[in-house]
DNA sequence: TTTTGTGAATGGCTTCACAGCG
DNA sequence: CGCTGTGAAGCCATTCACAAAA
């Protein structure tokens, strides 16, 4: 809380609510896919459409930015690109390091959607001393002792944590003691960072548990409701209806019960 | 967007908060290390911290389920488990089959965090003939033709994509066409489905984003109150003390901006 | 007394709907 | 006219604060 401040009267409201920063990635991957096909101009109704996302909304994301389009023609590609890569900072190098390489660290230092996105892996750490020098996604693994030393010399702030659950909050520590403030956690733990340190977290566990919880509802709402119902019906007799969120059809990014389009919530995952 | 047409009121009582559903698996997963090491009970104060969550919010997302704690006391952690469990339903198997097995969907294969939680790798499928019959995880790889006898052998109602983007709508349709009715899609891509399908996303690159824009943000302000020490530290004058890490900041779960607790978007992630 | 459960207050995000500009 | 940009309204979700229960 304490943080809520936000400065800069500068040149418009800045101030970009989170949802609608969780939201620029997207849009940043429909323009790009435009402009590979060397599409000009956009309206936000189709720009939301591929974005998988409606376009009041894209409207209302894109005022906090300025006004970058053109009334009765819309947005300028190759212009909101750059307009949209400079907001999320993408216009520079982010070195990252990656620490824990077992199966997920190794598919994350093979991802290719880094480098073309202005993340460069600086290198990959692993406490295991039998994987020190081994070529992983062509970089030699290094030793976890030589953690702090690899964060100071490539000038590092972003590290992603892919360890075991019981070894992240050392990681952790460390990786904010030599210097990291952003920190993206696929260890299924709460991890505890000084004010000023973001985390981030991914698990994939959640997320497939989230989608059980509304299959199961599926299946008990068709004409059985037997499973759920039962529990706390104790509130109220009435509720016939089992309120199902009916899930919207529509190009779906990620929708949750079927209403909120993706303002959710992270899931984890383990390396 | 067909309609602004509300859906319904929902009587009251049955309708569990996206936001809260997106929860309990937190819960759970604290809950579960309680009960590992026999902790009898908790209060919410202790459980939230756990989970990296304030109170009030856990008791009221608690209150959506039933009135499941003792005044004065705190809540059984068994019976609590037990509850969470049964309604995001995970007290019954959920047979689930990853479609592209490359590094990524190999680590998922591997993940251990599926068994756990009543979730169970029914199959791998690729769409290449050269990994069929190749075990990945103790499972030997099929190939895609026979996807929908898959599904359908099975009973397969969850489905996870981890191809790259160009195959994932295609793989979509198909699994959907097959009988899946959840999605935990893991390409950068966005995903068109018929109403009644739930679609989750998972991207790596988003997530780094979107802390990128953070780190940016720190980088630029100085004069911030709060963000003190870690600031731009990164490069050099960082590493004030090397030693051993004392932070003793705040439970940070996921935390946006500084300020926002962690109601976030989830993050994309090719193959 | 302690801690839950929950109305009420607050704040943020989404959607509407239309004024305004090209 | 078409489409953007945006005040205003509507919805959720979070937080507060306290009565009720053990």
């Amino acid at each position: 809380m304490a943080t809520g401040r936000t400065h800069r009267p500068a040149t418009r409201s800045r101030g970009i609510p989170e949802a609608t920063v969780a939201r620029l990635p997207l849009y940043l991957r429909a323009l790009t896919a435009l402009s590979e096909r060397s599409v000009p101009t956009v309206s936000s109704e189709e720009l939301a459409a591929a974005a998988g996302v409606n376009s009041a909304k894209l409207r209302k994301d894109f005022s906090y930015l300025g006004s970058y389009g053109t009334r009765g023609v819309g947005y300028d590609v190759e212009y909101l690109v750059y307009q949209i890569s400079r907001e999320l900072g993408l216009t520079q190098d982010w070195p990252v390091v990656i620490v824990g390489i077992g199966n997920l660290g190794a598919a994350l230092a093979n991802y290719g959607g880094f480098a073309s996105r202005g993340f460069r892996v600086a290198a990959l750490i692993d406490a295991d001393p039998a994987m020190a020098g081994k070529p992983v996604a062509g970089l030699p693994v290094r030793h976890t002792d030589e953690l702090e030393a690899i964060i100071s010399d490539n000038g590092v702030s972003i590290g992603v944590i892919a360890t075991p659950a019981g070894a992240a909050q050392q990681v952790c520590d460390r990786l904010v003691n030599a210097g990291v403030t952003s920190i993206l956690n696929f260890a299924p733990t709460v991890l505890t960072v000084p004010e000023g340190v973001d985390v981030r977290k991914v698990d994939l566990s959640i997320e497939l548990q989230i989608l059980a919880f509304h299959e199961q509802r599926k299946a008990g709402e068709d004409a059985d409701p037997a499973a759920s119902a039962a529990a706390a019906a104790a509130t109220s007799a009435a509720a016939a209806a089992v309120a199902t969120p009916p899930p919207v059809a529509r190009t779906a990014t990620g929708a949750g019960g079927g209403k909120g389009p993706d303002g959710d919530v992270p899931a984890v995952m383990p390396a």
